[in-house]
DNA sequence: TCCCCGTCTGACACCGGTGTCATAATGTCG
DNA sequence: CGACATTATGACACCGGTGTCAGACGGGGA
C-alpha cells in the first residue's frame, strides 16, 4: 500500500461502495450491522483515518476552536502571564471533552489580528483571551461581528452583546478584599493597578473595592493609587514610586498577583514587614501565590470553570442556542494567606 | 452577498477565471501585474479568505503542527506543569514565525493517544512534550515511525533516531549542581527525584550529579535518595519521609523546581533553615523559583531555545532536510539564588 | 507573409470525503 | 398475486480550492 489509505481502498477490500464505507464509519443507521463490522475491520487493518480536510470541506465545519491570546504589549517577551496559561489549560480540556480540536495563537495587541481562523474555515469559533486595551478591542469586535464570526471573550465586554463575555465578578472580588481588610482594621489602603477605562477588569476591581470601603467610612486617597500593568516588575516600580513620595499606608491591594508580588518586593526592600506593617492582597490566585514570601492572600478566579464556560458558551453560539448570560459571571473567592494576617 | 465569498465570486467580479484568481492571490508569476491588482482589490472588498480546508485537501499539507502534552498521570487535574506551559509558549511563537498554525492537545499517558492528527491530515507533524514513562513511550514511538508520521519529542530518546529528540543536557546540569555544592563545601547530599530508567531525564540529572561528586571524593548514599514525581506535593512527601527516618544531609538536589519547592517546605516544617542548615537546588528555573522563600537556586533550561529547536527540527524533518543532532542538546545554566548561598 | 516563441489566461480533472436520490431486494398486507 | 412500505446499497453531484494542459494573443525574425 503506497501512501495513505482512502475510503475507496476500504470500499474495495470490503467489497462495498465508497458511500457505504463513509456511512458505516460514521455510524449511520442506514447500514447493515454485518456490513459495518466488515468495513470497520478492514479500516482498522489498513490503519485508515478519515481525512479531516476532505471531511471539513464537504461538511462546512471544522470541529475546531481557536484561542487568541493577547499579551500585554509591554510584558516580557518570553514569559506569558501564568493566569492565562492556566486558563488555556482548562480550555484545552473542555475542548477535548466536547470533541473539538484547539488551535492556539499568541497575538501582540499592537499588530493586526491574524483572526482569520474563522473566515478561512480553520475554526468554527474563536476564544479571545487577554487583559487588553478596552477601547482598542471594540473596533476589532465590530469587525468580528460584521463577518458573522462566532466568538466569545474573557473579561472585556462587547457592547450590547453580553452573551459573548465570560468574566469574573471583579467588582465583587474587590469588595471581598475591602471587607477582609476592614475586618483586620487595615483601612488605610493603597491600590496598585489601573483605575481607567483602559482596563475594565482592573478598574472594576478597584471600584468594588473602593465602594465597599466607603460604606464602612473609609476611602482610598487619590495619592495612594499607582498605575501598573500586570507584571511583577511593574508592580514593583509602582510601589516604589509611592514609597519614594513618602506615602504611608497599612494595606495594599494589587490588581493582580504579579503586581502584588512586585509590591511585596518593593515593601520589603524599603524595610517594611508584610503583613506586620502592610497587609497585601492580590488577585488571581496564581500557583505562585502559595509559594511567595509571605504566602499571598488573593482573590481566586476559578480558571477551570471559566474555561468550561467559555467553551460551552461558544459552542452554544455556534449551534445558535441560547446562552445563559447570568451564569457567565463567575463568583470570586477570597483566599487568605499570611500576607494579610 | 449571502454566505462567504468563494474564488468564483472573485472571478466573476474581477472579470477573470477562477484559476486566475487562485494564481493571482498566491503570487504566481504567471499572472499579469495589472490583473493581479484587480483581483486582489476585489478580494479585499468582498473580504475573501482562502478556504483552508479546500486548499489543504488539494495541496495535501496543512501548514499546521500539533503539540501533544503528556501530563504526569498522578499530577493534579487542574494544574499543568509550568515548565511545559512555558515551552508551549515558545513553541507557539516559533510556529507562528514559520507561518504554521498550532494545534494543542493534552493527553493523559494512561489513555491511548489521540495522535491521529497527522494520519487525518490535520497536522503535518507532531511535537511530543512531557516527562513520562520511558518504557511506555517506546512502543508509541514505534507506531508513529511505522505510520511514517513526522514527529519530534522533548527529553525522551527515540531508540536509534537521535534526530527526533531535543533535550537539555541533563547530565551536565546535574554536574553543575554538584560543582556548586562542592564549592560551598556541602557534599553530604540528598537527592529527590527518580534514578530509574522510567524517567530518563531525572536519572540523567542524578547520574551527572553523582559522577561529578565522585570525582571530588564525595558520593550520594543510597539512603539519601527518595523518589518523587515532578510535583510540589510529591517533593514534600519524599523529603518528609527522609527526615522521618532521621536521615541527615547538608544539601539537597531536587530533580525539578517543583520537587525542590516541596522539599523546602518539608525542611522548614522540620525546623531546618534553608540555606543555613541545608542548601537546596532545583532544576528548570520556573518563574516561581525567583519568588519562593528563599529564592531557589536552580538549573535553567532555556525553554525559548528549546521550543525553537523543536519546531525547527520538525520542519526540517517534514521537508526531509538534514537535522543537526549535535545542536539539539541544549546547554543548561546554573542560577544561584539564596537557597544555596 | 509565415512561423515560432513568450506571456497570459481559461477549461478541466482532481483532492477525499458527505449528502441526496434512485434502485434493488425483501417483507407485508389486502 | 399485485401494490406498497422498508431496508440496504450504489451512483453521482458537490464542497472550494490547486495544478496541468491547451490555446489565444502579440511581437520578432526569416
Amino acid at each position: 500500500m503506497k501512501g495513505k489509505a482512502t475510503s475507496f481502498d476500504i470500499a474495495h477490500y470490503a467489497g462495498v461502495s465508497q458511500s457505504t464505507v463513509s456511512r458505516a464509519l460514521r455510524g449511520s443507521p442506514l447500514v447493515n450491522e454485518e456490513t459495518r463490522r466488515r468495513v470497520v475491520e478492514v479500516a482498522r487493518k489498513l490503519n485508515y483515518k478519515v481525512d479531516k480536510n476532505a471531511s471539513n470541506l464537504r461538511a462546512q465545519q471544522s470541529s475546531t476552536l481557536a484561542v487568541l491570546l493577547f499579551e500585554d504589549p509591554t510584558s516580557d517577551e518570553s514569559q506569558i502571564n501564568p493566569f492565562f496559561l492556566s486558563m488555556l489549560g482548562s480550555i484545552t480540556r473542555a475542548c477535548a471533552k466536547a470533541g473539538y480540536d484547539l488551535l492556539v495563537s499568541f497575538q501582540s495587541s499592537s499588530n493586526d489580528w491574524h483572526a482569520d481562523y474563522a473566515e478561512s474555515h480553520r475554526a468554527d469559533g474563536i476564544i479571545l483571551l487577554g487583559y487588553g486595551d478596552y477601547m482598542d478591542y471594540q473596533s476589532k469586535f465590530e469587525r468580528l461581528l460584521e463577518s458573522d464570526t462566532k466568538f466569545v471573550c474573557w473579561g472585556a465586554n462587547v457592547e450590547g452583546r453580553p452573551e459573548l463575555t465570560v468574566s469574573c465578578d471583579n467588582s465583587r472580588g474587590g469588595a471581598l478584599v475591602a471587607e477582609h481588610l476592614i475586618e483586620l482594621g487595615r483601612t488605610d489602603c493603597a491600590f496598585i493597578g489601573d483605575t481607567s477605562h483602559h482596563s475594565p477588569e482592573f478598574s472594576a476591581r478597584f471600584n468594588g473595592f473602593a465602594e465597599r470601603l466607603k460604606t464602612h467610612g473609609a476611602h482610598v486617597s487619590e495619592r495612594k493609587i499607582a498605575t501598573a500593568i500586570s507584571t511583577e516588575e511593574s508592580g514593583y516600580q509602582a510601589t516604589k514610586s509611592l514609597l519614594a513620595n513618602n506615602i504611608k499606608f497599612n494595606a495594599l491591594f494589587g490588581a493582580s498577583d504579579l503586581i502584588a508580588i512586585g509590591a511585596i518586593r518593593a515593601l520589603q526592600e524599603a524595610g517594611l514587614r508584610v503583613p506586620h506593617d502592610v497587609s497585601v492582597v492580590g488577585f488571581d490566585d496564581l500557583a505562585v501565590a502559595r509559594f511567595c514570601t509571605p504566602p499571598l492572600s488573593t482573590v481566586q478566579q476559578n480558571t477551570t470553570l471559566a474555561g468550561q464556560m467559555l467553551v460551552a458558551n461558544l459552542l452554544n453560539l455556534i449551534a445558535k442556542q441560547e446562552v445563559d448570560v447570568a451564569s457567565s459571571v463567575l463568583p470570586p473567592q477570597l483566599i487568605v494567606r499570611q500576607s494579610s494576617k
